[in-house]
DNA sequence: ATTTCTGATAATTTCGAGATTTTGCTGTTA
DNA sequence: TAACAGCAAAATCTCGAAATTATCAGAAAT
């Protein structure tokens, strides 16, 4: 058993779900205790972990969990706009039937946790079901573009942008937003309409654009 | 003096400039003699290359140079072609006179280098010169789109696409072409026509599309 | 009172060795 | 001859400690 695989995925997860404070400091002794391992395999996978943006290094400094920034959330909102709606055309193109049946599925299970979330008082525990659910259904909406490229970039984003916004989406104020939004997708991506799905999908992602506080 | 930066900057050169075979292994102890280092800090680099997809990794089977392959090729050119075109245009409406001064004077050293090789029977003492200077054709090209994140994302992109061609182009066999092409790219940035740009973009990634073979 | 220097403390970076797993070779068997 | 088990060699993975560098509190000087 290779702990490192674990180790990541253990991080990785802990930083997408803001488990650490924006801004705070990773001290690698600190967190191999948490972790269950030495200090220079959480070191290794900081480092990993920098790479593709969900954690800040600085030479002799130390990582760190990046700040919020408006500015950085607009430049993924951007990037997750173009890359999300092209890999949705491509799949509307080449997913068939079979993709169709698979996005439904995933918006029905999505569509089923936002209702109750939003008829609920304290939807605290929900949290990790909807990020799962809400994961899943765009991880979908791109799955049969026929690029593993494409997907794997879409996924560095994604995470990226679910670390600047989780804070703002767990208290699920958008929570009536998205389920429209999330259904207008779905529709838009049934119906063929190319424009449209573009459309919807900017619209959606753009629900934090006037709220992100800069750094 | 930090190591780290300095052995990550040249394993990331050597594997764009091809130094090492496609799909040979990458020991750590091997490397360890070349770059002046520790195993444990080649492996180190070495996760982090692979995480941007540089080289691949397999648990418990160390690192490999990636193979070629005509359909990675494909997703990377296609993917390229959005992120260029996107920042290009991007550029064009951001970047005013002094990028459209800065562009100019990017492809003019690249095509007095385009001219001198064409004009050569022995080329392959310009592979650096030339490959530096097509980097900054491409990457002045989107420099004022404003976003970092695109930017980083396009140099991964970048990166990942000249290991697979790099082979293929340093015989300049697409030297006629890629004069023109690059002349046709510039005067459509310069002239503010998006839809262009973004055609001679694509036009001149897609030149490798019917000659990579698969693995 | 503010700035600068200095030493002590803490964090980061690098390294090589031990434990674990894979790989390759050899000899046996059907 | 082909297939398989077992052993030896090599590679990978994890770890803790030594070396280097940053951080900070307090003393000395302006």
């Amino acid at each position: 058993m290779t702990q490192d695989a674990d180790i990541y995925e253990m991080l990785h997860h802990g930083l997408i779900a803001n488990r650490y404070r924006h801004g705070s400091k990773l001290r690698a002794e600190q967190l191999r205790i948490d972790l269950g391992c030495s200090a220079s395999t959480v070191r290794e996978v900081l480092f990993r972990l920098s790479t593709v943006g969900l954690v800040t290094f600085q030479e002799q400094r130390g990582f760190r969990v990046p700040e919020r920034s408006a500015t950085l959330l607009a430049e993924l909102t951007h990037l997750r706009v173009l890359l999300e709606g092209e890999g949705a055309v491509l799949s509307m193109e080449l997913g068939g039937v079979g993709w169709e049946a698979r996005l439904s599925a995933a918006h029905h299970q999505l569509s089923h946790i936002e209702s109750r979330i939003h008829g609920s008082d304290e939807p605290s525990g929900f949290v990790d079901l909807w990020a799962r659910a809400e994961w899943e259904f765009h991880e979908t909406l791109i799955s049969a573009c026929g690029s593993e490229t494409l997907k794997s970039m879409h996924a560095q984003i994604y995470a990226r942008f679910r670390q600047q916004v989780m804070l703002a989406d767990l208290s699920f104020e958008f929570i009536a937003d998205n389920i429209h939004h999330h259904q207008q997708i779905l529709a838009a991506a049934l119906s063929g309409d190319a424009a449209a799905t573009r459309d919807k999908i900017a619209g959606h992602l753009a629900r934090h654009a006037n709220r992100g506080k800069a750094t």
